[in-house]
DNA sequence: CTCTATTGCGCG
DNA sequence: AAAGCGCGCAATAGAG
């Protein structure tokens, strides 16, 4: 039998400030909704062992936040297995078409005003009334006591149908719950890195440490380099300000400085300043500063915004996670005696797309490893990157040049994948919203962006108006296979973790996820499971696709490497 | 001084 | 070779 605990800071204790030392509080339920006991009162810092105790019984955790109260739980040494998290709950049902209609979601609709639309960590929560019987509808601020945790969750449990659709919205409730669970796990995990390494290819690129706000030598010497060659003697390349005004001065076309551009003049200094350039921002995003505040004890540990992204994929704080550039990769290192798992899905969105649409033709294309290839070869002439380009501006909504060009190809070829997106497209730019697979939704347009619509009066209105609408069309064009995506990835580490979890319960150390990013996962293993890890995470990927979208003749590979380092991945 | 916008570049 | 989607972060420049 299903049970529920639910964990909220003791109504007594609301007012201290103190987390380390806030009181808690335990609520066991069963399926129904009903107290199996009294609540269990914690003091101090004893929740750790309650929770510890009540998880022989694998409750569902339910948590106003996980993200807030699981770290302390996993320094204290506990892990649990199920939770329900009712802030990334919330912000989906939201703006979930597949909800139940009724007093909650118009409460959160309310609550939600101001920030229409926002990440799940920016919604409030709902409240409860003082009086029981208007549940929803007269706030009292006590958000996190027991009572408003056990509502709000009730709440979210009958806002979700019991049909197909919300099968899947449950679906995908469960997925973002255990996503928070993974999140906090990987930052307290931490990705292995090699300080010495990241120092040593510092002073390769940069030349020996100086003090902050020093200019390294290289740097310094290249900017030399520079202000020679454009007669410019005070120039910082910094600014691209001033960068630009010494470059038409000295009789360079741009009107920018943007790297990718300068790559097209011939010049004698383009070469040095697209090396300063180079080391500069290796210097700003990931110098010494970065190593000293982001990396402690051989860990870079960055917080996982689940859900941060509009299309529910993951944001991350500190560090620039979800950007650690190639090249200092080789400081991704696995410990003495473990190995790194690297894999990641192959052509993850476009297969998405042929499941998502049920193309067939598309699904035979996507048989095996080279997507593209598949595609070429059916419709191409073989000519894979002419197939990779239509593709991409199918689900990114390119208009213009190759692309472009070869759309009418591509939706004769596939015209059921073609359709879906072109749907998805004008959904958009008549304002309305779109939803991913299981359910969750994009944001409409704004009440004004419709009023502004059909104001526009004067020709020039009307253009920004069309530039606007086909904007919108391109992000619901793009949310309905990314957010996909984005589910199939939380359902492959979902799936992925459930196995570790069992290994570990028999006793093994299966070693540990340490870092996501969309469509790639990292695991830092003991050297001698690396061969049974990769097994899992291929198994996963395939049980991922079939718990999505059941049995469909769509194939979700994955590559998956062991490696000592990251650099040495694909 | 703090706050915000702009520019540019890293990642999928 | 970039474009079409989604982000975070650092440095600079300007506003208050």
């Amino acid at each position: 039998m299903q049970q529920f605990a639910v964990v909220a800071t003791h109504s007594s204790s609301q007012s201290e400030s103190e987390a380390g030392s806030a009181t808690a509080v335990v609520q066991l339920l069963d399926a129904a909704g009903t107290a199996l006991r009294p609540p269990i009162h914690v003091y101090g810092n004893g929740l750790a062992a309650i929770v510890a105790e009540l998880e022989a019984g694998k409750p569902r955790w339910v948590f106003d936040s996980v993200h807030t109260w699981y770290p302390g739980l996993l320094a204290a040494g506990v892990r649990i297995e199920r939770a329900h998290d009712i802030s990334l709950v919330r912000a989906i049902l939201h703006l979930a078409p597949y909800a139940l209609p009724g007093p909650y979601l118009e409460s959160i609709t309310r609550l939600a005003d101001p920030a229409h639309g926002a990440p799940a960590h920016l919604l409030p929560p709902a409240r409860v009334s003082a009086d029981q019987g208007e549940l929803f509808s007269e706030p009292k601020d006590d958000t996190g006591a027991l009572e408003n945790v056990v509502a709000e969750f009730l709440a979210q449990r009958t806002a979700v149908p019991d049909t197909e659709r919300g099968k899947r919205l449950g679906l995908l409730l469960a997925a973002e719950s255990a996503g928070a669970l993974i999140g906090a796990e990987m930052t307290h995990a931490g990705v292995p890195w090699d300080v010495a390494e990241h120092q040593r290819l510092l002073n390769e690129a940069l030349g020996p440490r100086v003090a902050p706000g020093v200019r390294p030598p290289h740097m310094e010497e290249l900017a030399g380099e520079l202000r020679l060659l454009l007669g410019a003697p005070t120039l910082n390349p910094d600014s691209p300000a001033e960068l630009l005004k010494a470059m038409n001065r000295a009789g360079i076309a741009v009107s920018n400085t943007r790297a990718w551009e300068l790559a097209e003049i011939k010049h004698p200094v383009i070469e040095p300043l697209l090396a300063y350039k180079k080391i500069a921002r290796l210097a700003s995003a990931n110098g010494h500063a970065w190593l000293e505040r982001w990396v402690a004890e051989g860990r870079f540990r960055p917080e996982y915004i689940v859900g941060g992204v509009i299309t529910g994929r993951w944001a991350s704080h500190g560090g620039g996670a979800l950007q650690i550039p190639h090249q200092v990769r080789s400081a991704v290192r696995a410990d003495e005696g473990r190995l790194l798992v690297v894999a990641d899905a192959a052509q993850l969105e476009p297969r998405i797309l042929a499941a998502l649409s049920r193309d067939t033709e598309l699904a035979t294309a996507a048989r095996g490893k080279d997507l593209y290839q598949g595609i070429a070869d059916a419709g191409f002439g073989g000519d894979r990157a002419h197939a990779k380009v239509a593709m991409l501006g199918a689900m990114y909504g390119a208009t213009s040049g190759e692309s472009g060009r070869l759309m009418p190809k591509l939706k004769s070829t596939y015209p059921r994948a073609v359709a879906l997106v072109e749907w998805a497209a004008a959904q958009g730019e008549s304002g309305a919203a779109v939803a991913s697979f299981l359910g969750r939704g994009s944001p409409a347009a704004p009440e004004a962006w419709m009023r502004a619509r059909t104001r526009a009066s004067t020709d020039a209105e009307q253009r920004a108006v069309e530039t606007e609408a086909r904007s919108r069309g391109r992000f619901t064009r793009n949310f309905i296979v990314q957010g996909t995506a984005a589910e199939w990835a939380l359902c492959w580490m979902g799936e992925l973790r459930r196995r570790m979890n069992n290994l570990r319960e028999a006793g093994d150390d299966p070693g540990e996820l340490v870092f996501f990013l969309h469509d790639e996962i990292m695991l830092h293993v003991p050297a001698g499971r690396a061969d049974e890890v990769v097994a899992l995470v291929h198994e996963s990927a395939q049980a991922a696709a079939e718990l999505l979208f059941g049995k469909i003749p769509v194939d979700f590979p994955v590559s998956a490497v062991i490696v000592d380092s990251y650099d040495q991945a694909k």
